[in-house]
DNA sequence: TGTTAGCACTCAAAGGTGGCGAGTGCTATT
DNA sequence: AATAGCACTCGCCACCTTTGAGTGCTAACA
């Protein structure tokens, strides 16, 4: 995987790399050498670019175009070449306000986190919500809304809500919901969601709460608010791909569209990025999302306070601009951390 | 506005319509003469072409192109033309089981209409929730999340729920907590969401309040919690739109979807179509929606049990299946608030 | 008077041609 | 090893012609 080249070389790919993602043309090698002001004629620069597509780093669309970077070029770009830029103060300044700003409830904040990612990166920003389940129970409480209709809110330590509307066999009046409340809050003290869930099940089947009416009918009912729950997710920015001149045609852009309308597949190719520190790169055909688009996908993940970790990053084409977009989603999954944590 | 026309011009400019929905493509004379099978030959139906054209109704994009309807004859067609469809008994029991499944919750609910309207129509499906601020107040219910932290929960009586994290200045321990929640939802009975909003900034006016310790913190955590919050909007099916043909160019696409990014515009839009009953067309430029982009919008609003209103419909081009959209957008409507009504 | 056949006309779309130029690979030269 | 030179390739563009769908007009007809 990892490729052997002279310093040359690498400057020169560097340089085809940043050109193509700059113009999303064919870059030749007299453009090269001329933008590269290196003391090389083109000729042999075409000498260095004739190996860089034996090595399977550069193709040429048809003879006479210039060249372009594969996905490999991609990634060794990324690995061993990119340039980082430093997140510039105003850029700071706007990941720092715009996560601060709309309401302090977790949802608020990381819905204006993505569309932060997207205002910065000018791709499509997205972000994955801390995982309800493996987060710590807080409270949970019962409020009568109507005849044998209770609303159930169930508040993890990450300040995370969960509604829900259950219809049960028998009216509940407020004070046995209080009581209810009051046990089940005991009962799950310290345990995660899906703990929580597991103990629910496990104490149901316990014959001795069978036979104490108010019991089992808070296990059935508490059964009900702590069921699973798909994960949230945030993504914001979905025009901005349509600025990409590789996807001004309508049948890849379909594609693209469909792809993300199935949340399932965003939540699928993410839950990957959770388990790796720093900011992670998946590159064309690594996302394994819709192969032919040519999509890459820049992620970091970051965590709260009660230690459940979810993903942000940036979603665009394969010709994106790395050297600007990692340090920003690095450095807005380190804020979104600490904010998170501080609260 | 509305136009004389024999029964033959009618005839002929259904025909013309309902060619061009199908088809997307200009339709020329003999077109109409054959498919029509009516007794007429080409250079008959081309006189009356050239009639409609005269009145308004049609243009050709070019000499030798067949002719294409205008906003006014969509509208005309729409009013006076369109024979409509029956909703299949399919359609129905998917509308049926689709807008039942998911959950009791209001968004639940909508979210799923939003999707189901969207199938059927093939076009993109979008429902206003109703406006929360007119809705009954229910219930409201402070937990305490942490150090100066509470997390505020608001009930309205269709069930709809806003959760709102607050940081106080002091702490408060549950107990307070309850008693405060007691005492408001005691002041908020009966009234709406927009009046218990004034009337806690009425009573904090209120100089006996202003020295009654518990009480004032009650009601500026209160201010806070019933605080305006923008109306709930669900779209779903944006990358049918990409179906098309007529949007299969990148500029007029983006358009669109910047257009819907800002749900704000949609809102607007939307919020007109709240006063009247039944069903509300609105076509082309009428719907003031990007006025370059030819998109039309089928709505219909819905009741809920506490007598609020929302909005549920059909964004698609303007060249759209009205004959089976209109429809399915009113048999919806009527389902959900059936639905919303008996729960 | 309404309908129709015939015909000349228009014009977009499709296909063909040739020049242009960016870019390549090869080779001889330094 | 680097470069200059040169023949070659091939997409792009501008220009042309052909094709065919469709029109408007007019004269003939019922």
């Amino acid at each position: 995987m990892d490729v052997e080249l002279s310093a040359r070389s690498r400057q020169i790919l560097e340089a085809i790399v940043e050109d193509y993602i700059a113009t999303a043309e064919p870059v030749g090698s007299s453009a090269v050498a001329r933008r590269h002001a290196m003391t090389l004629s083109s000729a042999t620069v075409r000498n260095v670019m004739s190996n860089l597509e034996e090595m399977g780093l550069l193709t040429s669309p048809h003879t006479s175009a210039g060249r372009i970077p594969t996905e490999k070029a991609y990634r060794f770009y990324v690995d061993s070449l990119v340039a980082l830029r430093r997140v510039s103060r105003d850029e700071k300044r706007q990941i720092i306000t715009h996560c601060r700003r709309g309401g302090a409830g977790l949802s608020d904040i990381l819905k204006e986190t993505s569309r932060t990612l997207s205002q910065l990166s000018n791709y499509m920003g997205i972000v994955v919500a801390p995982s309800f389940n493996s987060d710590v129970f807080r409270h949970i409480e019962f409020i009568r809304i109507g005849q044998r209709k209770i609303l159930a809110i169930l508040v993890s330590s990450n300040g995370a809500v969960q509604n829900r509307l259950i219809e049960t066999a028998e009216d509940h009046d407020p004070e046995e919901l209080v009581r209810m409340g009051n046990y089940l809050n005991e009962m799950m003290q310290g345990l995660t969601i899906t703990q929580a869930r597991e103990r629910v099940l496990s104490e149901m089947k316990n014959e001795k709460n069978q036979y104490d009416r108010l019991m089992s009918r808070a296990l059935s009912i508490s059964e009900q608010a702590v069921a699973v729950d798909g994960d949230e997710i945030f993504v914001e920015g979905q025009a901005r791909i349509l600025d990409q001149p590789e996807f001004s045609d309508a049948a890849r852009m379909k594609e693209i569209y469909e792809a993300f309308e199935k949340k399932g597949i965003l939540l699928q190719l993410l839950s990957r990025c959770m388990s790796a520190d720093g900011v992670q790169i998946y590159i064309g055909s690594e996302t394994s999302l819709s192969r032919t688009a040519g999509v890459s996908l820049i992620t970091s993940r970051f965590v709260t306070g009660s230690n459940t970790v979810g993903m942000l990053g940036v979603i665009g084409p394969t010709r994106m601009g790395y050297s600007s977009v990692i340090p920003i989603v690095d450095y807005t999954a380190r804020m979104v951390s600490r904010l998170l944590s501080e609260g």
